[in-house]
DNA sequence: CCGAGTTTAATGCGTGTGCAACTATTGTAA
DNA sequence: TTACAATAGTTGCACACGCATTAAACTCGG
């Protein structure tokens, strides 16, 4: 193949971007907008879920959201009741950020909704081609970021 | 696994984002923000570039970039001269977008440094396998489009 | 213990975004 | 042909974003 020419359905950036913004689209607007939240804050929350409570600056890491953005979508959810953000108390520059019960019961709600979509997107697709693709994503992402991580 | 936990590790739609803004982010700081382009723009040309001139409509559906702000981003692109915009004379609603000679000679440039980084990104994945990544995307846009494409 | 340097978070500012509303052109059916 | 609906593109508006800067707290060598 000449190196001046992208075929689309065969340049990863693209595949990766388009599924990605897919995923975002249909699950946004369906279930997230009834909660009054956006992806990125979906993600703030899913990281808050998993990884427990965070430092904001960690939190930034883990979503790929900026810091300064960061800060104000944890002002929205924090006024939304979804997580509050307490100043640690060893060491008082950093702001920890938390789930509330208010966030993981939504949370539980959303979650279920969440996997059905995943499920959606992965259908006809083997399990353990599934989980070549997730592991292949993890590799890449170890890539792309050398130091971090 | 229960349901009401997500694991980020195993969580598709974590990980497809997670790949896709990493890779924006460092094809876009470095190489294209010489040429004044965002990432946006960036898929534009490409599909320009793989596809043919194109009505903004069709543009939006490729790219999945809403229509007014592609039509904004189509001002831009023409006035960095990437881009032409011209009625259609068939159908005199509609635009024709179409690279120029400048723009075509950008790709040019863009897309060997684009496939480094699709390299980068891809390293240490077998062929056979990376294949069938692609594969997967592919399948899982097709899954959450039903109506389009 | 002091002061330079680092880390963490917040904010000012210009800009891009998406939704909704609007204009203009084309399609369709009585 | 005329009226109504559908399609393509643009624009007004409010808002979220990222960068650069600032503020505050911590670290550590001398």
């Amino acid at each position: 193949m000449r190196p001046s020419r992208l075929t689309l359905d065969d340049y990863l950036p693209y595949l990766v971007n388009r599924v990605g913004v897919a995923l975002a689209l249909e699950f946004g607007k369906d279930a997230l907008a009834r909660y009054g939240l956006s992806i990125e804050m979906w993600r703030v929350l899913v990281v808050l879920s998993a990884n427990g409570g965070q430092r904001q600056v960690d939190l930034g890491g883990l979503t790929s959201i900026d810091a300064s953005t960061l800060s104000r979508m944890v002002t929205r959810l924090a006024r939304l009741g979804f997580v509050v953000r307490r100043r640690s108390t060893a060491n008082n520059r950093e702001v920890e950020v938390a789930l509330t019960g208010k966030g993981r019961a939504a949370l539980r709600r959303l979650i279920p909704i969440a996997r059905r979509y995943e499920q959606l997107a992965a259908a006809g697709i083997a399990p353990a081609e599934l989980a070549a693709v997730k592991r292949a994503l993890c590799a890449m992402y170890r890539n792309l970021t050398p130091a971090a991580d």
